[in-house]
RNA sequence: GCUCUCGUAGCUCAGAUGGAUAGAGCGCUUGCCUCCGAAGCAAGAGGUCAUGGGUUCGAAUCCCGUCGAGAGUACCA
């Protein structure tokens, strides 16, 4: 509707010999209704450049304008020159006749058709399970590829993981350690090891496995090798649960095994970007605007986490992949931009990866911060969470925030959290629209159907909730292309509280056969739009609750 | 010290390219079930948009300073 009206207003403003860009004609909504359905503040921009009073020029653009008049009312000028456009009911009425129509794909795009995009998130190395700070980047991670793939785009979600080096023998040695106490041995644990008590459960694994046969050596390969599989195991299985499967799960060492990281190094070094100090490789990353250059491969000949890095992008590219999104925690924030400098440096388009910065959840239990840390063991784990909440409130509680804020969560009111949620006021509405169509169709005599005569719609209430289910699509291309889960949220509840605001004073049955039969269709368009949200939400919607 | 994110109602948070009277949930006050689901609806109280300047027709939004919170600033990831 947007684009209608844009050319018949670029029409109008040639015809007035206005100069003009297409930028410089938005639509927006007005806040208020009392302004329309559509306002364009175009006269501002337009008189600000012409030095003129923008009241003036938008009459001008307006005795120039014509605009079909059966579904548009007359425009008006309102306060210092805003236009402002209103519908009539019959250009309502038409489109929900569409929505109806398309059902299940509507609000689908094709702006990424026959493009793959990759998403990457979560990406833990596997040494201990999810904690509720994992949990908040794979929730988000898993709704913006769901996003990508409304977008049309052809989404891979990917899993980057580490399971070589020195973190994951600790891994192995803390629970070789675990396994000679369990035979009470004396043995002096390290503070920097693994403190967990799942540590202790994979021993007692070791031990129903391999009985003692392990107690003589000090060889930490099983240990690790058992702690790795057990601990990936459970990752992936608290990934599923919340409806998250990862289509690819790229190990960081075949990077090395591929020849990758030696290659990338190579590429840098001949773009002369590179020194050698100390025994070390540097990065000249100071040419670039940096306070200091960065150390790609250290003394001991072991590189540093940047190179795999950015070898593993350059792979990403290599793959095939027409843009990259990849989902860090605020701890991250500085190492994306090295990798950037890489890729550009190197001839990648660095504009094709969109670099995603969640801030961290901090959690409170009992008015108090709790402090988690993987290696001492004094976290709350995902898998807990889904436990006490359910995966739908795990996964809105996630995503009802911008990313860029902080997420508190309050333990004692997650757990209390089951009637006064807000996922649950939005699946209320949906179970209320399946319980009204199943009543309707079974106790009166109306009977849904997509070609159903919508023309008896027309009340301030039935407008109301039409004119919010139409703006859906748009939704889902600014929440989409803002990579902003939680604008998809804000606008389902406007939805189910205009549902409920309508449910309230018009009712479906007893009311008539065209009336009802038009109201019936109006829920089932409401339904469908709730649900389409849901999918890409990843949570249910229950038809009874 | 420097960089990034942030500061909006008692609490948790929304506020699309700068727009018209600042929004929701929870909590609080008051109404609404003989009738499609009261996990709901309606009404009310509650604000110096951290703070001081600047830009312009117009600022919660953009720019600079100050204060406060978090993260980063490694030959850890």
């Amino acid at each position: 509707m947007k684009t209608f009206l844009k050319s018949h207003l670029e029409q109008a403003l040639a015809k007035a010999g206005m100069s003009f860009l297409p930028e410089d004609i938005y639509f927006e909504i007005p806040k208020n209704q009392d302004h329309g359905d559509l306002s364009t503040n175009v006269a501002f921009t337009l008189a600000k450049r012409a030095k003129a009073n923008p009241r003036a020029v938008a009459q001008q653009i307006l005795d120039l304008l014509s605009i079909p008049e059966e579904l548009v009312e007359k425009p008006e000028i309102a306060g210092p020159g805003f236009i402002n456009f209103k519908f009539k009911p019959a250009y309502f009425i038409s489109e929900v006749g569409a929505l109806l129509k398309t059902g299940s794909t509507y609000g689908r795009h094709e702006v990424g058709k026959g493009q793959r995009v990759m998403v990457e998130f979560v990406s833990a190395n596997p040494t201990g399970p999810l904690t509720i700070g994992h949990g908040r980047q794979a929730v988000l991670g898993d709704t913006i590829a769901n996003l990508m793939e409304w977008l049309g785009y052809e989404v891979v979600r990917e899993y980057y993981f580490n399971n070589a080096g020195r973190q994951m023998r600790v891994l192995g040695d803390s629970v070789r350690l675990r396994y000679l106490e369990e035979f009470g041995e004396k043995i002096e644990f390290p503070q920097d090891y693994y403190q967990g008590e799942y540590i202790r459960d994979i021993a007692r694994e070791m031990i129903k496995e391999h009985g003692d046969s392990l107690r003589g050596s000090d060889d930490v390969i099983p240990f690790k090798d058992k702690a790795e599989a057990v601990i990936f195991e459970d990752i992936k299985n608290s990934c599923r649960r919340l409806g998250i499967n990862h289509d690819v799960y790229y190990n960081e060492n075949s990077l090395y095994e591929n020849g990758h990281v030696d290659e990338s190094l190579a590429l840098l070094r001949e773009k002369g970007v590179t020194y050698d100090k100390d025994g070390a490789v540097w990065f000249k990353t100071t040419d670039f605007g940096n306070e200091q250059d960065k150390v790609l491969v250290k003394s001991t000949g072991e590189p540093t986490y940047r190179l795999p890095d950015i070898a593993y992008h350059i792979q990403k590219f290599k793959r095939g992949f027409d843009k990259v999104v990849d989902i860090f925690g605020s701890d991250h924030i500085a190492t994306y931009p090295d990798v950037l400098l890489a890729l550009k440096i190197l001839g990648y388009d660095p504009a094709m990866i969109t670099v995603l910065i969640h801030q961290f959840v901090t959690v409170t239990q009992a008015g108090e911060i709790v402090k988690m840390s993987t290696r001492k063991a004094n976290f709350i784990t995902l898998d807990w969470l889904t436990d006490e909440a359910g995966a739908d409130v795990v996964r809105f509680f996630f995503l009802m925030r911008s990313m860029g804020a902080h997420l508190n969560f309050d333990l004692d009111l997650a757990k209390k959290e089951t009637d006064e949620n807000p996922v649950f006021y939005l699946q209320y509405a949906h179970a209320r629209i399946a319980s009204i169509v199943r009543k309707a169709e079974d106790a009166a005599e109306l009977k849904y159907s997509d070609s159903v005569d919508l023309s008896p719609l027309g009340n301030a209430d039935e407008l109301d909730l039409i004119r919010l289910l139409l703006q859906f699509p748009e939704t889902v291309l600014l929440t989409a292309t803002h990579y902003e889960p939680h604008r998809l949220i804000v606008y389902l509840n406007e939805v189910a509280t205009q549902f409920h605001k309508f449910y309230h004073s018009n009712y479906v049955i007893g009311v008539g056969k065209e009336l009802g039969n038009a109201r019936l269709a109006l829920c089932v368009a409401t339904k469908t739009v709730l649900k389409n949200g849901f999918d890409i939400l990843g949570i249910s919607a229950p038809e009874r609750m």
